[in-house]
Order: C-alpha cells, then structure tokens, then sequence
DNA sequence: GGGCGGGTCATCCGATCGGTTGATGCGCGG
DNA sequence: CCGCGCATCAACCGATCGGATGACCCGCCC
C-alpha cells in the first residue's frame, strides 16, 4: 500500500507531518526511533503535555497528531484532542488525531471519539499497523485497532451521540437562546414536553446546561 | 422590537417634522434657510441645549430631530440623543434622531450611535446629502455620510471594544457549559461578579439568557 | 397481539438563573 | 482633583431551569 496501489499521493511524497504528544519522554523517544523506519513520515514536532499539542498543531500545522491520552498534569489527552479537533473546520483543514494509548475502556474510547479523534490506537499494535494506522488518519480515514473497533461497534448499536429528529429541532430552538416556554409555543407543544427533550439531548451530549448543550452542538456541528 | 414608524411621511405627505438643536444661533439660522428651500421638510422647532431638545421633542412629537453633537453647556448631544431615542420605543415610536457634527472621531460615533441616533452626517456633507438623510431618518433608516460609515465597517470587522477582556473570559468559560459558581471558581472570583458580568454581556449581545450569548459569540466568532 | 421506541403531557421540588440596586476600589485622563 | 469606566462584591426576588416520576398514544416489527 506504499507505492502502487494509492498512486498519487506517494507519488510526490513530501511525507506526512506528524507530530507526537506524550507525557513521557521516553516513550516519546521510541516512537521517534520507530518512526524514523517508516518511509513517508517526518516527526516534525514532540509535545510532553497537552498545551504543548495544542499550540504545535496550532503553529506547524502537521497532517496528522499523535495522542496519548494519559498526560499527567495540565488538559488531557481528550481535551487536546478536542481542542486540535475544533481547528480542523477552519480554512486550512485541521490536523486529524490519532489517538495511541494503553487502555482500551468504553468511557476512553468514546470520549476521544466525540473529542474529534480520527482513530484509536493501542500501544500493543504491530508497528506496521501504526505506520499505516498514520497514513491511514494523513487522509481522515479512521483507523482503529481491532478490539477498539469491536467496542466501537457496539456502542454504535446503543446509545451513539445520535439525536432523534424531534430533538434536533428542541436544539435548534435552544441555539436561538429560547426559553422552554418560546422553544414550546415554536414548535406547537407543551412546555413538559420540551422538558422532557431538553433531558434526553443533555444525556445524549453529556451536558447538564442549556448552554453546554448549545456548545456541544455548535462543537460537534449538530447546527446549522 | 422596534417601531417602523411608517409614519405620516409616505402617504399624504404633509411633511417631515423636524426640530434643529445646536447651541449656536447662527447655524440654526443657516440650517433653517437651507431647510426652506427642502420640498417635504418642516423644521416645526429649535432647541439651543440638550435639555431644550429633549422637552421639545416629547412636547412637539417631531419627526426627526437634527442634533450637533457639541452643545456647550449643559448636556451634550450624546446625552441628549440617548434620553431622546429612549423614548422611541415608547408607544407612540419617538422622534428619530440624526445626528449633525463636524467631527468623525471614532468615541463621537460609536458614542451616538450606542445612544440610539438613526445616522450621523458630518456638517462638510451636501445640502441634497442631508435632505435625504432626513427623509430616510423619518423612515428609521440609517443613514451616514461615507467617512462615517467606512469607520462603523472597521468597528464591524473589529469585535475590540465589543466586550472587555474579563467579559470575554466569562463568556468563555459560559460556552462551556459551565454555571455561574463554576466559572466564579474557575476565574476566582466571587458568583456576583459573574452575575453582573453576564448581565453586561447579555446588554452588549442582545440577549438574555445564556444559551442566546453562546449561540450569538459562536455566531459573531467572538470565541475560539 | 404484545413489546418497543419515539413523541407527547403532567406534577412536583430544589437549584439556578436573570434583574436590580447599591456599594467599593482602582487606574486613567481632563 | 474629580469624574469615568471597569471590575469587584452583596443581598434580594421572581422566574426559570434541571431532574425525577408516571402516564398516554402511535407506528413498527417480531
């Protein structure tokens, strides 16, 4: 998958940028050693906390970010992640984020995934599965490892970050900065039952304020 | 919620009623001459103060009120202006209030037109440039002359004096989600504050609630 | 036919919000 | 020096929100 097959985009081959975010600065070290190996990607940044991530992506404006999510002090991996992830509407066309860490839990996953990752990596995968994993993010296609993949699944079948039609329209009443009692008469029903919507949307976005649901929204372009 | 005011103007036509504030006798007796010569415009009074202008204005009803912005002593005309068009929204939709000055620093114009003036002509203006600016201020129609308007655009592009630095710290914190005892904690400081930051904001957004400030600084890019 | 999900509504209550008034301190500019 | 804008805080009150609970109706699918 290197030459051939993809054709273009190896062809001119300025390498993917890329740039790793890890709190430990050996682990940092191994991954640049490993990807030296890989033909096609340049490290051309290292970031050990989250801040740093966020303003390297910001000023080198790399193809694709490396993430751990375990960083020690300051934001998280997630709130890098989300961070970088809202850059990546403007202009320019963001960094993906690939996120590469230990732990494989739902309540990892799914937060990294709503933050905006292109994928989700274990650092128990193959190398070879990073480097295409990378190349993989370079064009936003995501890349998961495969237990990931298979939690993914499932969450895909429950609850997904999914709103209903109904609830759509509640939201879209809310970003105007309607009152319960404006989003009812709107929409031509009772105040209870904008209530009992309000609700569901705050679980589904995992927010517990009208304002946070209405920049959750506005994050994860629910809007118009 | 303003009044359009379709007013008398359009259909019979019996005139414009304008009064005419400036403190100095002579350019009132230059402005009447030239106003005589109008088709349409009546100037039904004079006002040499603020305080004049403003109880000729609730006693004559006029239409439009012509006001210099300099007014020796006594109030000014910003003052003047802001009691004037504070009446506006009043039932009977208030005079109209242009404003008539020599200068165009930025504090004059910003100054008027937060005080509710419909336009701003600079005296240096055309006789015919004013007698349209009075027949489209009679209709609640803005109207500047073209040095003013190319300042009101640079005030559009730069959200500067929009809100101060701490409101912007609020209201970052507010499209978080977050209450008013969180970003009390998270700015350190106390829950009134923020209450009263708020309520500016709200003022200056014309909104009133926070879901509404966060819809509008998303849709003003008044947040990252 | 009986679940099941979505939409609708009601009621209750504590917590929070929005608005107002009033007051203090601080820096800046006439 | 005094005024003004900005930021800070307090106390108050009515309105609204957030959350929980229980209920009904409808369309769909097994």
């Amino acid at each position: 998958m290197t030459e051939s097959a993809t054709g273009p985009s190896d062809a001119a081959a300025p390498g993917i940028r890329l740039v790793v975010c890890d709190d430990h600065a050996v682990v940092r070290a191994g991954l640049l050693a490993l990807l030296s190996s890989a033909p096609g990607i340049e490290v051309v940044g290292e970031a050990g906390s989250g801040e740093e991530a966020v303003a390297m992506a910001a000023k080198l404006r790399p193809d694709v970010v490396l993430m751990d999510l375990q960083l020690g002090a300051g934001i998280d991996g997630v709130e890098a992640t989300r961070r970088i992830a809202a850059a990546a509407t403007e202009p320019g066309g963001g960094p993906y984020v690939l996120v590469l860490t230990t732990y494989d839990t739902d309540a990892d996953i799914t937060r990294a995934i709503e933050a905006g990752a292109t994928g989700y990596l274990l650092k128990a995968e193959r190398p070879d599965e990073l480097f295409a994993a990378i190349r993989s993010a370079a064009q936003g296609r995501t890349a998961l490892s495969a237990p990931v993949a298979g939690r993914v699944m499932a969450h895909m079948r429950a609850p997904g970050p999914q709103l209903t039609a109904r609830e759509r329209d509640i939201l879209g009443q809310l970003a105007r900065g309607l009152g319960n009692r404006d989003i009812a008469r709107a929409l031509f029903i009772s105040e209870a039952t904008v209530k009992t919507h309000l609700g569901r949307i705050y679980d589904k976005l995992g927010v517990d304020t009208r304002a946070g649901a209405v920049a959750a929204a506005t994050e994860r372009r629910l809007l118009g």
